[in-house]
DNA sequence: AAGTTTCGCAACCGCCTCCAC
DNA sequence: CGTGGAGGCGGTTGCGAAACT
């Protein structure tokens, strides 16, 4: 039953090919085009498997591959292909003349992902990992120390001084636009003032992508000398802070799921309004009106541990230039339908379902 | 200069779908 | 209609080159 074998697997040459290897396939292909590939071993002579012959053929000798760096331009296309289509390396290879699902998916292996991961992104759902643990910590109940010690929060902290956090200007990069903040302040805000504790940060800013914005400006903005997150908002009134719990309602009732519960940990863990801050240091403050910012998201924690210290992480981007859109636009309209009804469809999901596409879209 | 580690990428592996038999 | 190979694809590996110690 079935169609015969193509080849005697077990005695078929295997490994690196040889430059008369290439010259049999190149000649063979020359006179009789591609075709039927299990022929193409023994009509050119070759002890190879047919599939061999094609990977061959498709990943290196084909005369319209580019053998040269990938470009910016490219490199630009295949971070915002995969962020939205994932590893469909096939699909992202055919939106770049001369590269072939092979080329894709090594640099993406080899660069880009770990390109990303230096970013603070995470390279599978192109989000800020602060952003994936902070919604893994509401989503588990989990409370968000665990999350932001384990894996974001290495700075240094002082506590009991007076409030500090500079701004570091981050490195230039080209994909660069805006930057994020990510930050973890320690301290009792609970009806403290700021003179009664120091944060301190001087790691410099890590950079973020543009696409991110749009899932997360919608709950935050700044205005001024007020900076608000969702229902929270930093204004400067001199030399206070005031931290303040928001309404019932605005808890988030998921990150009331203490898979402490048993433990004696005073939970307290909820979403506040801040009502105020600043630094007794201008030049220091958290937010400097100049500096266009937007943020994502904030989370609060109080004292999980009764150690005395409070804990706010703070996620922000900062608009550095007018955004360029990225070369996605100019690829997309060369695109070929399939892929354009991808990006379609998704971002019509995103329109629709986000949290379908959130939960189950992430490539 | 030699040894070790890391990087880059060609090639292979294994799974899936399609389709010849 | 069932079987199993071809073709396509994404994931992984192995090895030579480059970088580092």
């Amino acid at each position: 039953m079935g169609r015969p074998p193509c080849c005697d697997k077990a005695n078929v040459k295997r490994g690196p090919w040889t430059a008369e290897e290439d010259a049999k396939i190149l000649a063979y292909v020359s006179r009789h085009g591609i075709g039927n590939w299990t022929l193409v071993p023994q009509k050119a002579g070759l002890n190879r498997c047919g599939k061999s012959c094609r990977l061959r053929w498709t990943n290196y000798l084909r005369p319209d591959l580019k053998h040269d760096n990938f470009t910016p331009e490219e490199e630009e296309c295949i971070l915002e292909l995969h962020r939205t289509i994932g590893s469909r390396w096939s699909l992202i290879a055919k939106q770049l003349p001369g590269r072939t699902d092979n080329d894709v998916k090594n640099y993406w292996n080899t660069k880009l992902k770990k390109k990303l991961f230096n970013m603070g992104i995470d390279p599978v759902t192109h989000k800020p990992f602060s952003q994936i643990f902070t919604e893994f910590g509401k989503l588990s109940g989990l409370p968000n120390t665990i999350n932001q010690n384990a894996f974001v929060n290495t700075e240094p902290r002082l506590e009991s001084e007076p409030f500090l956090l500079s701004q570091e200007v981050p490195h230039a990069n080209s994909l660069q636009m805006i930057e994020q903040y990510d930050r973890t302040l320690s301290g009792n805000f609970l009806g403290k003032t700021a003179s009664q504790f120091q944060v301190t940060n001087q790691e410099p800013l890590q950079p973020h992508f543009l696409s991110e914005i749009s899932s997360s400006t919608s709950s935050a903005s700044i205005s001024n000398s007020t900076m608000h997150f969702g229902s929270q908002s930093f204004s400067r009134e001199p030399s206070q802070l005031q931290i303040s719990p928001s309404s019932p309602s605005a808890w988030n009732e998921s990150s009331l799921v203490d898979p402490f519960l048993s433990t004696d940990i005073d939970h307290k863990e909820e979403e506040y309004i801040i009502q105020g801050i600043s630094s007794p240091n201008n030049s220091l403050a958290l937010v400097q009106e100049e500096i266009p910012l937007i943020a994502s998201a904030s989370i609060i924690q109080t004292d999980l541990n009764n150690t005395g210290n409070d804990k706010v992480v703070v996620s922000g981007f900062e608009l550095k230039s007018e955004p360029a859109m990225y070369s996605m636009e100019a690829s997309a309209s060369a695109a070929d339908s399939f892929v354009e009804s991808i990006l379609a469809r998704d971002s019509q999901m995103q329109l629709e379902f986000p949290e379908l596409l959130d939960e189950f879209c992430d490539y």
